[in-house]
DNA sequence: TATTGTTATACTCTATAACTATA
DNA sequence: TATAGTTATAGAGTATAACAATA
């Protein structure tokens, strides 16, 4: 029983153990971060922005190999980068050796866009993680890298 | 250039930079978590359990303090509550001194089914944060805590 | 005017199955 | 048979706008 001036819920409602879940965590802090990458910039999507890095750093990938190195299942990589195609910064071309493999190069739009959407993503986590001192950036790093399955 | 013999993706694509960004981390975790959630049991999903406890640890709580208080927003609490009240784990009640406002309130079947997504949760959470310290889970812990908005 | 809850809607993300063309 | 890429589709998650009832 409460005072019957004060409802139970008036003030903050008590999600003690929820917050104390980390699968929970991650979820809100996903959450955060997409509305913060939303808020500033008209940069490209973060996913485009990881193909596009993955595909400069491996030219020629193909585009199975391009989703499993970011997680992204094959039916769902394809209009993915139809996208980056569309807007001429990457470019698909029929392998020589293997006629099933389409292999991935950026155009020089790309690196560009590259660049930028870099300087977008990073300049995004440094507000994220303002709170956070160098030292806990790299822990917490460290420790998502060995939450995440390989 | 690389040896004609070896693709330069064959073996393993060069993910460096990705794999130094936070946010991306975020979404990979979160998807090992989904997944390990997934895979064992066939529990109530998360977000129900998530709004189980938190009518559970507050009688009466209304729909809007609900999401506030969970990150989701009024439109899409509506259904997820219609989905807890079609299993009749919980029950709405109009408010009595504010006729716009449905109370909410865990069934005794509600009580259960919390008792079993915790269960449930806490394993989950268990195995997906195995390769952590209880000392590394508490670090985690507060240091996702700091980047979620309040 | 503001708030509670609802409906409609749309876009993204994720997942499975099935197809084609090549190997 | 197996693999690379595609298409279709379905379920979640998330977002805005607009409405009815009530304050």
């Amino acid at each position: 029983m409460t005072d019957a001036t004060t409802p139970p819920t008036a003030i903050r409602p008590d999600t003690t153990w929820i917050d104390a879940q980390i699968g929970y965590l991650l979820r809100r802090a996903s959450a955060t971060m997409a509305a913060d990458y939303a808020k500033h910039g008209d940069a490209l999507r973060p996913v485009l922005v990881s193909m596009l890095s993955v595909i400069d750093a491996n030219p020629g990938i193909g585009q199975t190999e391009l989703g499993t190195s970011l997680g992204i299942q094959r039916p769902n990589v394809a209009p993915l980068v139809a996208d980056l195609v569309g807007r001429e910064l990457v470019e698909r071309r029929r392998s020589t050796t293997d006629a099933r493999r389409l292999e991935l190069h950026c155009t020089p739009r790309g690196i560009e866009a590259l660049a930028r959407g870099r300087s977008a993503i990073e300049a995004h986590e440094a507000r994220v993680t303002a709170a956070l001192s160098d030292a806990e950036r790299s822990v917490l790093h460290d420790l998502l890298t060995r939450i995440v399955e390989r």
